[in-house]
Order: C-alpha cells, then structure tokens, then sequence
DNA sequence: TGCATTATTGCAACTCAGTTGCGAAAGTAA
DNA sequence: TTACTTTCGCAACTGAGTTGCAATAATGCA
C-alpha cells in the first residue's frame, strides 16, 4: 500500500530531504544516494513519495525534474500552489512561500499552474 | 551577422510558424522539417532567432522546449512576459495574452518568470 | 511457524531530446 | 578568381529518464 511502509530505501531517501530547505534535483539525489540505492529506485521512490504527498516536483530552467517537501499536500489532495524559484547562477532551487492566483482563461479548463522564476539567490549576490 | 541573412532553411522554418497560432515543440518542428533540413540545423536555427528576438522559448510540462513567435522583442530586449498554456489532454501549447506581474521576493534578485497553466482547451473540453 | 502472494529493489539495456566535432557546401567580400 | 566566414549535414555522442526481468524483502493467511 504505496509508501507506508516505509523500507530503507524510502527513509534514505527523505534523509536527505531532512538536511536541506531548498528542492533537490533527482540529478543531485541519485548522486548522493549512488552508494545506498540504485537510480532507478530513486526515481520509483520520488514517484510514490509524490503520489502519497509526501513531495512535490517541478521542472527546473533546464527541463530536470527538482523535488521537495509537501507542506498540507496528501495523496487526494495537493495544496502547494507556490512559485519556485531557480538561481541561474549556483542552479539551486527553492520553494517560496506565495500564494499564486490562477488567472481565468476564457474557453480554458486551468488545473494547475507552475511558476518558476529565474534570478540570482542571496548567496550569489553577496559574492559579486 | 546572425539571422537577417535568412537562408532557405530559416525561411522554411518559419513558414512552419505561419501556418499555426500555437507554440511548437521543438520534436514537432523537427518531425515536419524532417524531408528539409537536418534536425542539427533545425536546433540552431531556434537558437538564433530567438537569440535575435524573433522566437521565444519555454519548456512544456513534460520537460521539452516549445518556441513562439515574439511580438515586441528583439535582440536587446525580450518583451514578452507571458504566461503559456498546455492541455494535458492533447499536448498542444499556446501563448494567453496576458500580463503578469513578477512577485518581489527579498534576497532574491528576480530577472525573468515562466508561467506554465496546466488544463484542456477547448478541443478537448467539447470532445468529452 | 510455513507457504503463497504482493511489493520493492538492482541491474542492464534501452529510449529519446539535445549536443558536439568535423568536413562539405554556400554565401560574402576583395 | 581567391580568401574568408557562415551555414549545413552527418554521425557519433551525452545524459535524463524508462522498461523488462529476475532476485529479494515484506505481508497475509492458514
């Protein structure tokens, strides 16, 4: 029954999660899990995570898959509709805590929106 | 002197984009330039009109790139801030004529914004 | 316990969007 | 013409993400 369980590999996995604020690319997570699991098992674990609402993904500047942790998201329900935002200088990601208004599109059905916005992060200004 | 030469290829390329209102992924515009051109050229056409302001890019949900025309921009200033459309139903993409607004963010330095909505179009919602 | 069933994992091989290197062809300028 | 620059085609590559299958681990039930 999906991710309840919890094997080894799932805690790992939201091991690293633990240790940061910012999203994680599944390029990263693979790297840094590359001794204790396979990729592919990184990639079926983020699905599941995603599915039971644990997580949430978006896609970064470069078309890569970033993840990170759910606020009040559960598996019926997933209640981040926040904007990310990606430093085109150092790459990392992080969630940010806006709320984003859907705009009503005529002769459109809007499920979901994602909004990334591309600048430079605090740490990349400062070293300037 | 980048794209003013205008090859044959480019005008071929671009007379794909005369032929439709919505953005097209860089796949379709490889798939019907295929008996044309090399999908190489393809590639680096797209980079340089939009280098020159004629085409803007972004990515679909599904991680590849779609191009669009540009209407304001050139190469020293990309005007078009814009959100895009995809349905989830048939894929296809579009530019929506409207404004966005980038959210100030503190310690961030925001230069740019991609706004993906996510739904069906009226295609699909009729076909249901 | 013991056994059947289901879920998870590792591995290798694959798919496919996008890139790179290089030589040929086409365009430009004198 | 000749020299030079840009564009293009081709083949081979890169790398994120997927798939099939067999092995292992977890669960449920008698």
């Amino acid at each position: 029954m999906g991710v309840s369980r919890k094997t080894k590999s799932v805690s790992e996995l939201l091991g690293v999660f633990e240790q940061t604020d910012n999203a994680l690319s599944v390029v990263e997570l693979v790297k840094q899990l590359d001794q204790k699991m396979n990729k592919t098992t990184v990639y079926r674990i983020l699905d599941r995570l995603e599915d039971s609402g644990e997580l949430h993904s978006f896609m970064g500047k470069d078309g890569l898959k970033w993840y990170a942790k759910c606020h009040d998201c559960s598996s019926s329900h997933h209640a981040d509709l926040h904007p990310h935002f990606q430093c085109r200088d150092c790459g990392k990601s992080e969630c940010l805590d806006i709320e984003i208004a859907l705009p009503k599109v005529s002769n459109h059905r809007i499920d979901t929106a994602e909004l990334l916005l591309v600048g430079s992060c605090q740490d990349c200004l400062n070293q300037q």
